[in-house]
RNA sequence: ACGGGAAUGGUGCAACGGUAGCAUACGGGUCUCCAAAACCUUUGAUCUUGGUUCGAAUCCUAGUUCCCGUG
């Protein structure tokens, strides 16, 4: 029999991560997380992690297995979920991988195309002078090194244009060179759901999230990332508008007020991503529409 | 109640009597190694009334609402 990844994802507060624990635990299988910071053990409450209870009920991976001091990305995801779901796959038929982070998903689905590794002193470089520099030199720099990319690509995104200079820099190539636009074959299925509810429900749950975040103590796990805060790891929702608010330069009220509209932005942005995927199949978050999908692919 | 001030997009602000603009939110979108990131983009407004003027957000009249001070 064929293995199957059951996915799970949809925007953020929408529930996936309790209707990933019962689709689990109906299978009597293990979760992958496919959340880019969920994975770091020192983030809890401002990423929304399983609580411990929950984390006990099944195995999750990625989850709590790096530090916020490690660098992760898409293609270092990619290789440890395909890692992860071997060994489930060796034990069971069906894996269960939960998460919002589209990237993620496709890295996973699809496969990144290889790009050699970058010497961390080039990207260094390249940040330091684009700090000093700005934008224009940035585009320069493209426009220079690699004018095929120059031409086609995000020209006003700096992080696009740092990409494609360190991939240029370091191995003499366009990063264009580099896409197969080809996608990688899986020996399992997967089956993509993706979960769903009218907006004001949604923004609903997400008003109520982030208070419920701050009574846990969100204020308390954030001061204690204080030293920490320019790291990628804390580039996060919930962590940047709270450290503006320990400098003293919005009040707590503004803070939390700016957390829930960058989350509302955050899940729109990942409907945005999903929706393009005709792959999903779109239910509302219950265990038993999720199932009735689940099983209807299986036959 | 009296005196003073203010009314411009959902919100915060700008515009010498001469094309109503900026920021942000909302809506739509991009995205193959920072992706909870970064970036692109549509719409939308002069409180009401009458007047002065070739022309009014801007000046004048009356009204309404709000703010400040005094009581």
């Amino acid at each position: 029999m064929k293995k199957s990844c059951i996915l799970i994802t949809g925007p953020t507060a929408i529930g996936k991560t309790a209707l990933a624990l019962q689709v689990a635990q109906y299978f009597s299988t293990e979760i992958i997380s496919c959340d880019s910071r969920q994975c770091f053990k020192e983030l809890n409450i401002g990423v929304a992690k399983p609580t411990d209870a929950e984390l006990e009920l099944v195995y999750h991976h990625f989850i709590n297995s790096h530090s916020i001091q490690q660098p992760v990305s898409a293609a270092v995801f990619e290789q440890y979920a395909l890692e992860k779901i071997n060994t489930i796959f060796a034990a069971y038929d069906i894996a269960v991988m939960v998460g919002g982070t589209g990237l993620y998903v496709k890295a996973f689905c699809e496969g990144m195309d290889e790009v050699p590794s970058i010497d961390p002193a080039i990207r260094q470089s390249i940040i330091t002078n684009y700090n000093n520099n700005g934008i224009e030199w940035l585009k320069e720099q493209v426009k220079n090194q690699d004018e095929a990319y120059y031409a086609i690509g995000e020209i006003l995104n700096p992080q696009r244009l740092m990409r494609a200079l360190e991939v240029v820099q370091s191995t003499g190539k366009s990063l264009l060179e580099f896409h197969t636009n080809q996608k990688k074959q899986r020996d399992f299925n997967i089956i993509k759901i993706g979960l769903e509810l009218p907006r004001p429900q949604l923004i609903d749950r997400i008003n109520k999230r982030v208070d419920a975040m701050m009574e846990e103590g969100l204020l308390k796990e954030v001061s204690s990332l204080l030293p920490f805060k320019t790291l990628n790891a804390l580039q996060t929702v919930g962590y940047q508008e709270i450290f503006a608010h320990l400098q003293g330069d919005i009040t707590l009220a503004e803070a939390i007020e700016q957390i829930k509209i960058n989350t509302r932005q955050y899940a729109k942005r990942q409907m945005t991503w999903f929706k393009k995927d005709e792959a999903v199949q779109w239910c509302s978050p219950n265990f038993e529409d999720v199932i009735a999908i689940v099983k209807k692919q299986l036959k």
